[in-house]
RNA sequence: GCGAAGUUAGCUCAGUGGUAGAGCACAUCCUUCACACGGAUGGGGUCAUAAGUUCGAAUCUUAUACUUCGUACCA
């Protein structure tokens, strides 16, 4: 590349084009394919499947970044890579987007409108057409998934492995259909798992109504209750038998408030003596606990809610036919005019709310399929004994706790989008099996259901169950049921997964179940938890507060390696992460600072993969220190570590390399330097950036890429792009030199920097300009090369260096003390002494406390004593360091009279 | 109620026993031929509070306060 050419590059990084064009180039060449016949080490991911109705969001981008630098870095070491993507049916999401579309449609129009086979279609159609759109994003951020085996949780060839996975548990005894107490949604019309409730504190109120004995109306019990809605639905009211209050009345009778009706007052064990009035209503209908209570003592069971949240009661016809919270209010109404109200207070509660629809779910009685969960223990076990590692580790706390206390999973959902449950009843039995409260295994062997994951060979005899499975009983299966036998022997287990904390028992618990039920062992070998990202104000992400920014607008302004960069350089380990634009600028602050610095090197004519000679003090410190980033670099990675890795590029570049070294050695760059020094000073860049490049690029693909090749590297392996060169060793860099001529470089070129930095400092003191060009006499105490002294002068922004061992400063002349020596700046005829002895006050005032506190520490016997030999030691340096400053500047003082 | 994580500069965060850090923001200066998406200099912190262990604590222990998350059958 010209340098002519190279100066006519804009000043300022446009990301746009180059981070499309190397997407189309990485995928044109099948950069991203893995190749399960290849003989290198495998290294595999699978993503967590986003909905196919999503949209990224930030919480996406970081996930996915982290992904992609595991994958991109894994690539580099030699390992052959498959980042399996995809996407994920998400039943309940889905169908409602294709209801809302249908709702819209005029005159509007329900599924039920349109029928299940008609609407199942329809579903299709709209993720045909609708549901690449994250797949896209995600390709703009760059990741480098295996797009090639992109899969969907309702492929032809997943569906098969949901079914079978089915089958195989029922078969085993650990499927069954029963009626039990599960979370409704009336709303959405179907049953939840308790995963999908979330338990929200809401403000409430605290009804005590007075319950009249059926003997004695002028007595009553007083009864506490927040759901005085579902009063007619009572059959029994509780209370603890060592309650002595409460002793007289058992065995009486008490009448009902609404829908007047005498029940029995009962002993048990579940009702607190402490709690409100000691007296438990007993609704077995519309409660947990109270199911059980009915269970247990034989009660009828009124049901008084409609599927969909409102009362069916014709006994009451005031409340018949009413919303449930409407109905809340309309029976205390009728409570209170009957005088039976006692009183009423604010109260705080947790009602459970739908995850999906947002409303507070009901408890209902209902005829669904649940699972026992299959290798509870293997599952266990691994976490704990460290055959999956998670990060941070104190996930496993919550991991174990929950598989500790599981209960069977309620897989069932009256949806129309989703695996369809693979069950079929006999047809000339269908009403008997509509009814019967357990189905298993034994019905099947008895010949009265079919279950299978093909449909029975006589299917006319037979009518399949009308529900859908969770989608969570797909996504299960996601690390093996997504890799045909091939990929399976190459890429199972997976060596990491990332994903967030939230779905810890949603996914993550259920997946090691099922590797070890169906895949033969763990699915993944380590799994790392994602920070959550949360606005500034601390709150989450959401649509609704408008809150979450759009990641591909961060991406149109910052560039996606900017985005990334930013991201990853503010993500913590193991907390939540505050989102802040301005830490995504930095990123695009810093590509534009990489892409300039490779401009600079351009405009000095062509690069060479050449080792580099050793010139000077400054080209080993800076070769010394990119050996220590590949170690931080390889350490922090190991460790997960991102904001780390992030951290250790940054500042080695734009501190070390461009602060620093590349201003020290701008002069060898000039005409009329030294060709030896231009020689080494070039040579030095180019291995600098080659390396450099290499380690960026698995978090800035893009842009390293693009400079790869214009430095013209990537000439020199075959045209192969950076991304699947192979990492330069460390070992290469500074070959045959003994570690001591190393640590005397840096030494020297430390020195040299601070001395630069304390001459900078002394001409802020004394107000000059930065591009004020002042002389400096150097009167040196380290030996240290010839160029030394002009690359200060280069640094510290003066005109030229003088070494003078014997010079004798004219009185009131500026000066500090370096480790190069002490460093004078005459000044013609603007020596203000007053200035300077003022300056040179101030500074003694902050010396002397600093010996103080040093001299205090080391006249402390004790310290003396207990502390390590080395810290006294380098506590007494430290001193010796502060006296001589004190010195000299006394000395300096007294010469100004 | 129980459990987990956190509390460090105005903001976002590093820092696990030995002189408190980065970036942003702020102030002053500089458009010097890679970069104003830049350079230079500077101000700014009882490291939530209290007690303890230690020669020495942001760091280890314990308690307290606050924040966030998870979890629990409280009407």
């Amino acid at each position: 590349m010209m340098p002519h050419v190279m100066s006519e590059l804009p000043k300022a990084y446009e990301p746009k084009h180059v981070e499309q064009k190397w997407q189309e180039r990485w995928l044109r060449d099948g950069c991203f394919h893995a190749d399960p016949h290849s003989n290198k080490p495998a290294y595999s991911i699978v993503i967590p499947p986003p909905n196919v109705t999503g949209v990224l969001h930030i919480g996406h981008v970081l996930n996915n970044t982290i992904q992609d630098i595991l994958a991109r870095r894994a690539r580099q070491e030699g390992k052959e890579v498959l980042w399996l993507p995809g996407t994920d049916h998400a039943g309940i999401a889905t169908q409602a987007r294709v209801e809302k579309e249908l709702a819209k449609e005029n005159p509007p129009r329900t599924r039920f409108d349109v029928g299940r086979e008609e609407f199942v279609k329809m579903v299709w159609d709209w993720k045909e057409e609708h549901g690449g759109i994250i797949i896209n994003q995600l390709k703009k951020l760059g990741c480098s998934c295996d797009w090639e085996r992109e899969r969907f949780t309702m492929d032809s060839s997943y569906a098969p492995e949901v079914a079978r996975a089915f089958t195989e548990l029922f078969r085993e005894g650990l499927i069954y259909r029963g009626l039990k107490m599960v979370n409704w949604d009336p709303v959405l019309l179907t049953a939840l798992s308790d995963e999908e409730v979330i338990m929200t504190p809401s403000k409430s109120k605290l009804y005590t109504i007075r319950y009249r004995l059926e003997d004695d109306p002028e007595h009553y019990l007083l009864v506490a209750t927040t759901r005085p809605e579902t009063i007619m639905a009572d059959v029994a009211v509780a209370v603890n038998p060592n309650d002595p209050r409460m002793a007289k009345w058992l065995g009486k009778r008490v009448m009902r408030p609404l829908v007047e009706t005498p029940i029995p007052v009962i002993a048990d064990e579940h009702v607190e003596i402490g709690f409100g009035t000691g007296a438990l209503k007993i609704t077995p209908a519309h409660d947990r606990v109270d199911f059980e209570v009915g269970v247990k003592f034989g009660l009828e069971i009124i049901d008084v809610l409609t599927p969909d949240g409102h009362i069916n009661c014709p006994a009451c016809p005031e409340l018949h036919g009413m919303d449930r919270f409407e109905a809340r209010d309309k029976s205390i109404e009728l409570i209170r005019d009957k005088g039976l109200l006692e009183k009423e207070e604010a109260y705080e509660n947790n009602v459970g709310v739908s995850q999906r629809s947002d409303v507070p779910i009901e408890p209902r009685l209902s005829m669904q399929w649940f699972l026992k969960y299959p290798c509870v223990h293997e599952a266990a076990d691994a976490v704990e004994k460290g055959d999956i590692t998670f990060r941070p580790a104190h996930w496993g706390k919550t991991y174990a706790h929950w598989l500790e206390s599981i209960r069977d999973w309620c897989i069932s959902r009256q949806l129309w989008w989703g695996h369809r449950i693979p069950v079929w009843y006999r047809k000339d039995l269908a009403e008997e099996l509509k009814q019967a409260t357990k189905l298993d295994v034994q019905d099947a062997d008895a010949g009265r259901i079919y279950v299978g994951p093909e449909p029975p060979a006589d299917v006319e005899n037979w009518v399949q169950d009308e529900d859908a499975l969770d989608t969570w009983f797909s996504s299960w299966l996601w690390p093996f049921a997504t890799m045909d036998a091939e990929c399976r022997a190459k890429f199972y287990p997976t060596t990491d997964l990332v994903t967030g904390p939230d779905i810890i028992f949603f996914w993550v618990a259920r997946m090691i179940m099922a590797g070890y039920r169906f895949a033969g062992g763990k699915p993944f070998a380590n799994v790392f938890f994602t920070s959550i990202v949360r606005d500034l104000l601390g709150r989450k992400m959401s649509k609704s507060l408008g809150n979450s920014p759009d990641p591909l607008d961060l991406i149109s302004r910052y560039g996606a390696d900017g985005l990334r960069f930013g991201l990853m350089r503010i993500a913590p380990t193991g907390t939540d992460v505050k989102f802040d634009e301005k830490q995504i600028e930095e990123g695009k602050n810093f590509a534009n600072k990489l892409y300039n610095a490779v401009r600079f090197r351009l405009m000095q004519g062509e690069t060479s993969t050449e080792p580099a000679p050793h010139f000077s003090a400054v080209h080993l410190d800076i070769l010394s220190k990119l050996r220590d980033l590949h170690e931080q670099v390889t350490e922090a990675l190991g460790k997960y570590e991102f904001n780390a890795y992030t951290q250790a590029l940054y500042s080695f570049f734009w501190n070390e390399y461009c602060s620093l070294f590349l201003e020290a050695v701008k002069g060898d760059l000039r005409e009329g330097a030294d060709p030896s020094a231009r020689n080494a000073t070039l040579a030095t860049i180019d291995t600098v950036l080659r390396h450099y490049l290499a380690l960026l690029a698995p978090i800035m693909p893009h842009i390293t890429e693009e400079l790869w090749e214009s430095l013209g590297f990537a000439a020199r392996h075959a045209g192969k792009p950076l991304m699947l060169t192979e990492l330069p060793k460390a070992e290469s860099l500074l070959p045959g030199l003994e570690e001591e001529d190393i640590s005397k470089a840096r030494i020297i070129a430390a020195a040299l920097y601070d001395a630069a930095n304390r001459v900078r400092n002394l001409k802020a003191e004394y107000n000059l300009a930065t591009n004020k060009n002042v002389h400096l006499v150097l009167r040196p105490t380290l030996p240290f090369g010839d160029d030394i002294a002009a690359r200060l002068a280069l640094l510290a922004g003066a005109k030229g260096t003088a070494i003078e061992p014997a010079y004798t400063a004219p009185k009131g002349t500026p000066s500090t003390l370096t480790p190069l020596g002490e460093i004078f700046m005459p000044l013609e005829g603007l020596v203000d002494v007053d200035a300077e002895k003022a300056r040179i006050s101030k500074e003694l005032e902050k010396i002397s406390t600093e010996i103080k506190r040093s001299q205090a520490k080391l006249s402390n016997e004790s310290f003396v004593q207990r502390a390590p030999a080395d810290v006294v030691q380098q506590e007494k340096e430290r001193l010796a360091d502060w006296q001589g400053k004190k010195e000299h500047l006394e000395t300096m003082l007294a010469a100004l009279g």
